[in-house]
RNA sequence: CGGGAAGUAGCGCAGCUUGGUUAGCGCGCCUGGUUUGGGACCAGGAGGCCGCGGGUUCGAAUCCCGCCUUCCCGACCA
């Protein structure tokens, strides 16, 4: 591990390390206008291998992708009552183009419901029509006030799916199998972060949904990120874009919808969540270059060498990548580790004489000698016990810093640094007033057994509380 | 949008209080050489409308006003 940091240490200031790794494992810069966000090619690197991951689930779960305008009429806002005031103060609008001022302003989409709906109704006739499962990959604009590098900004990227369903029960269990074997299935397996799923309390309710589930995250400062949603919309936009279907009887009916999405939040999800004082760490089954291939002399015979294991790694499946060889070899070291590649293979004159390569992990810093034909094998073992290590890991800090507590005090105290699990029976009215007042929200409902409820009106419920971003 | 801090080379900063030669320093970058098992070293070099716009002045990085951007703390949210 490096000998002195050229991060600000995250013990020292979280937020000061989180821009530290962003700027310095080339991820993003600012844009010229305020909260936007230019990706760089690693960051976007990462980001196309969470889609990747998410789209296949999304297809695995029946729905199919498809792409709406960018461009919304103003009026379409209006439909929904409390969409278009869940999203007014966030709205960019364009009042003139063409050198001409619009008649109808345009807003520029800050999420679907309205277009898709208003398509849904066209082509959406019989039963045997539902249920419609759409998706869509796309930019979002949601004007912010207080704008971060990929967790907050005024443009981001993400998936947002789109679903008409014939039956309450039908869109319910939808969405709870889009939340549970898309979202929960890809933090687990992939992100590597365990989260808290359950729904939101009715004050963080998605603008419009009659119910809405999130998978909250804890990051390394303990406080909470809500990394995915799903929400039961009922028939409130099926009414508004007049979202009919005729039934099996001949009779007219409104469908039910649903929403969902994750967005590149979910990279800022990634750097928090295991990132530590030595910059980014990145679980494998994620990581763009899993492995880096480092010379420690600039040899003709040693640079070959790194060529031949990347390229047998490559051969066997891994994402392996030799290092430019330019600058000192610790330069490069920390370099490499400041990006989180989860493993290194350093090959030097004096490996190779006695026909092996040292290994180094990055979520441990353990290094160990490999002998030259056992490499291959010894990788794939390596890095799934790294993308173990990494969520039991995680895991781990989120129970340690998890804090049963019994009222709204104890709450106050214990969500200072980390979160607060207690009844949500004590927390609802009044006592989500004193959270809120400092900086506390509840961040999602569940049974006590940790499974997610049907609705917030169920008996002996818990919550989690805790600072969030 | 409210409260606080700040914008000077790619990054981090000094200079500003008390206006006055050619605006400095460290890191990085370029060239050449020596190096390379944990952020290497030597020599030479490039790079600035001092955030933007206006004002005061013989003269502005420095003083005044407006705007933009960034960071921290709130309210809003993926």
């Amino acid at each position: 591990m490096a000998t002195q940091s050229v991060l600000t240490p995250q013990g020292e200031d979280f937020p000061r390390w989180y821009q530290d790794v962003v700027a310095k494992a080339e991820m993003a810069d600012n844009g010229p206008v305020r909260g936007t966000m230019v990706i760089r090619p690693y960051g976007y690197a990462i980001w196309e291998r969470m889609q990747a991951a998410i789209d296949a689930r999304i297809k695995e779960a029946g729905a199919q992708n498809a792409y709406f305008p960018l461009f919304i009429p103003q009026s379409y806002l209006s439909r929904e009552a409390e969409h278009v005031e869940g999203f007014s103060p966030e709205l960019a609008i364009v009042t003139h183009a063409g050198g001409e001022e619009l008649s109808e302003p345009i807003v520029v989409r800050p999420t679907s419901e309205t277009v898709i709906g208003e398509f849904m109704a066209k082509w959406i006739q019989s039963y045997r029509d539902l249920p419609l499962l759409l998706n869509q990959w796309a930019n979002v604009v949601r004007w912010e006030l207080r704008p971060r590098l990929f967790l907050r900004s005024s443009e981001f990227l993400w998936q947002e799916g789109h679903t008409a369903h014939a039956t309450y029960e039908d869109a319910a269990k939808y969405a709870l199998k889009i939340h549970t074997d898309v979202y929960n299935d890809f933090l687990e397996q992939v992100l590597a972060v365990p989260t808290y799923v359950g729904i939101k309390p009715p004050s963080e309710r998605f603008a419009g949904a009659i119910n809405s589930m999130t998978c909250e995250g804890m990051m390394r400062d303990g406080k909470a990120l809500q990394m995915a949603t799903s929400h039961e919309l009922g028939q409130n936009f099926a009414k508004a874009f007049d979202i009919f279907f005729q039934n099996e009887a001949g009779q007219a009916a409104l469908c039910h919808t649903t929403s969902w999405g994750a967005s590149t939040r979910l990279v800022g999800g990634l750097i928090m969540a295991h990132g530590d004082d030595n910059g980014l760490v990145v679980p494998p089954r994620l990581a763009p270059i899993q492995v880096i291939v480092i010379a420690v002399r600039d040899e003709s015979e040693v640079n070959d060498a790194c060529a031949r294991i990347a390229a047998s790694l490559k051969g066997v499946g891994v994402r392996a990548q030799v290092d430019a060889n330019r600058g000192s070899f610790g330069r490069r070291l920390t370099d490499w580790e400041i990006k989180g590649v989860p493993l290194r293979i350093e090959v030097g004159p004096r490996d190779l004489s006695s026909g092996q390569v040292t290994m180094v992990r990055r979520d441990s810093g353990e290094k160990s000698l490999v002998v030259l034909d056992a490499v291959g094998e010894t990788v794939l073992v390596v890095l799934e016990s790294i993308q173990a290590t990494l969520f039991e890991a995680a895991r781990d800090r989120r129970d340690e810093n998890t804090h049963d507590v019994a009222n709204v005090d104890e709450a106050l105290e214990a969500a200072q640094n980390g979160f607060a699990r207690i009844a949500w029976r004590e927390v609802e009215g009044p006592g989500e007033q004193r959270l809120k007042s400092e900086a506390i929200t509840v961040r999602c409902l569940m049974r006590a057994d940790g499974s997610m409820p049907v609705d917030d009106a169920e008996e002996d419920l818990v919550c989690i509380v805790a600072k969030s971003y």
